[in-house]
RNA sequence: GGCCCCUUCGACUAGCGGUUAGGUCACUACCCUUUCAAGGUAGCGGCACGAGUUCGAAUCUCGUAGGGGUCACCA
């Protein structure tokens, strides 16, 4: 028998990482297997639903490779794979269900019901549907419900005994049938509840593996009934940890908490291999232990029984850290290269130097941990004019006359190599009789116009003789204008502006740009 | 609170009766060095606790504690 697995995506929000944690774990087991991934929009919430965000989810799974083999736009023999288009199956097992007296119409309003819980909570009674619908007989409840009232279907469970089911990682887990409340399968609107679409669907797309997040635990013998109800075969569960937010508790992931956005990452330079990786290090460890691994080489390894349970706190330093350990070692320069040009596309840049493109990159991947900061620093590389730091102008201030001197050194250099700049260089510090940062400060922040960037020698070998004397040039004109060393309030407002900038760049927020997209 | 699940360094994890409890991130120190990184070397740091089972427990059992989840006409 096939593995079939499927990922059911709530379209409700912004794409969320766990939706993409999920996913990323039953398109493992489907593709380890030969078997198929179904992606099923889950949306029979009509309050929640926001029609834009069933797109996003889609361009979520496309941008980080995860091919659902059926579902909405794809296609499928078993669609459609939206919920608010199978109506007609739940309603048809709902009806079975009443049929066969598994299930019953209820009529209590919302009204009604929030009375009897504040009526149980009064008497000290834990609340919850205390199963008074079934005491209507099942001709008045066609009765009424021929009559138009509204109503819903309900599930008649056990009142005594327990129900259980087998995870595949935590044994049997059984559940007193008097935890488990006669649960509303049909709302009024006609439109089904999680557990009954979850077992109709599952079973009509042959889904052999149900692997959910964990918080799914304690409603399973709920449709364990269900299948037993409506005669149908079991699937093996898989309840994956919860996904953690940093706190001391290490409560479930809420955007709340925490960026669970996966949208946000993206806009963040966080590469989509580089967020599958950390997700696949979530509760999963490589049986040889590599920590760095392609979706292929993950997909090839994956044994559901490897993941372990305890909840993993979403780390966004080791995020990061992964991320750059892409930047830097995983992808080749040209790949990079071409990860980072619509990025540079987006402040206006259009690369027509290729080599000069992936020598900068070169010298900057090691220090940038996402595309942004890359981009960042990538800037002043093809920027015919550089802004300075507020730092960057005391550097600069103190370093005119080296920058007089070194402009008409190499005015007379011929030969931009590496071995000429730097004998340029260190001749000059060496007869300057100065540490060597005293000159190359500021010929770094003319060149750059920041303080933190590769080293001067490097810079100006890769940017060669035009760049460089342009930008000591540059240099040397915005210190006789006057470099706002001596006007402290425009130092002051631009600190101020810094930190801002810093503290929205934090909070990453802003639509998907244009070239982000592409 | 009832029920269910979970528990190895700060974080992610390896371990599946016998290991000096290993790795990665973070952190610290040193090296390299023209800044910032990267890189190299070293270090800090953990089996929640208590009983049992066993010649021997991180590994098995039970209890305790702690944490999480769930108790909707949301998923």
């Amino acid at each position: 028998m096939p593995v079939v697995t499927r990922i059911a995506p709530s379209p409700t929000g912004d794409p969320h990482v766990g939706t993409a944690y999920v996913g990323l774990f039953n398109y493992a087991l489907a593709r380890r297997h030969g078997g198929r991934f179904v992606l099923r929009l889950e949306d029979t919430d009509r309050q929640r639903y926001q029609a834009e965000a069933e797109e996003r989810i889609l361009a979520m799974f496309d941008w980080l490779g995860l091919r659902p083999d059926e579902g909405p736009g794809i296609g499928g023999e078993h669609g459609p794979y939206r919920q608010s288009e199978r109506l007609a199956h739940y309603q048809a097992a709902a009806q079975r269900l009443i049929d066969d007296g598994h299930a019953y119409r209820a009529f209590e309003t919302p009204e009604e019901l929030e009375a009897m819980r504040l009526e149980q909570r009064r008497l000290g009674h834990d609340p919850g549907y205390d199963g008074r619908g079934r005491l209507v007989a099942p001709e008045e409840q066609a009765r009424r419900a021929a009559d138009g009232e509204p109503h819903v279907v309900r599930l008649r469970t056990p009142d005594a005994g327990d129900t259980g089911f087998t995870d595949l990682l935590r044994g049997e887990v059984r559940i007193p049938n008097a935890e488990i409340r006669d649960t509303v399968l049909l709302k009024s609107d006609g439109f089904p509840t999680y557990h009954l679409a979850v077992v109709v669907d599952d079973h009509s797309m042959g889904v052999t593996h149900v692997m959910r997040a964990e918080e799914w635990v304690t409603s399973t013998p709920i449709h364990v009934l269900l299948y037993r109800a409506l005669g149908w075969a079991l699937p093996t569960f898989v309840h994956l940890p919860l996904l953690r937010n940093p706190d001391a508790n290490k409560t479930k992931i809420s955007k709340r908490k925490m960026d669970t956005s996966v949208e946000s990452y993206r806009q963040q330079g966080i590469l989509p291999e580089a967020l599958l990786n950390f997700l696949g290090t979530m509760g999963w460890s490589m049986p040889d232990g590599r920590e760095v691994f392609s979706l292929d080489e993950l997909v090839a390894a994956f044994d559901p029984a490897r993941i372990s349970l305890g909840g993993p706190v979403f780390d966004l330093k080791r995020l990061r850290s992964l991320n750059a350990r892409y930047l830097r070692d995983v992808l080749s320069i040209e790949a990079l290269g071409e990860r980072v040009r619509p990025w540079l596309l987006e402040r206006g840049i259009t690369v027509d130097d290729e080599d000069y493109l992936l020598d900068a990159l070169d010298v900057l991947r090691p220090r940038a941990e996402t595309l942004l900061e890359l981009t960042d620093q990538l800037v002043p590389f093809f920027e015919s004019r550089l802004r300075y730091d507020v730092d960057a102008r005391r550097r600069l201030a103190a370093g005119q006359s080296y920058l007089e001197d070194l402009e008409r050194a190499f005015a007379a250099l011929e030969w931009f190599d590496d071995d000429d700049v730097d004998e340029l260089l260190r001749g000059y510090v060496q007869r300057q009789a100065v540490p060597m940062g005293k000159v190359m400060m500021p010929l770094r922040v003319a060149l750059t116009g920041t303080t933190q960037a590769p080293g001067v020698v490097d810079l100006v070998v890769i940017m060669g003789k035009e760049r460089t004397m342009e930008r000591i040039g540059q240099a040397l004109q915005a210190i006789s204008e006057g470099l706002p060393d001596d006007d402290p309030e425009r130092l002051k407002a631009e600190a101020e502006a810094a930190a801002k900038e810093a503290e929205r760049a934090k909070r990453g927020r802003r639509p998907l740009t244009a070239a982000e997209r592409g």
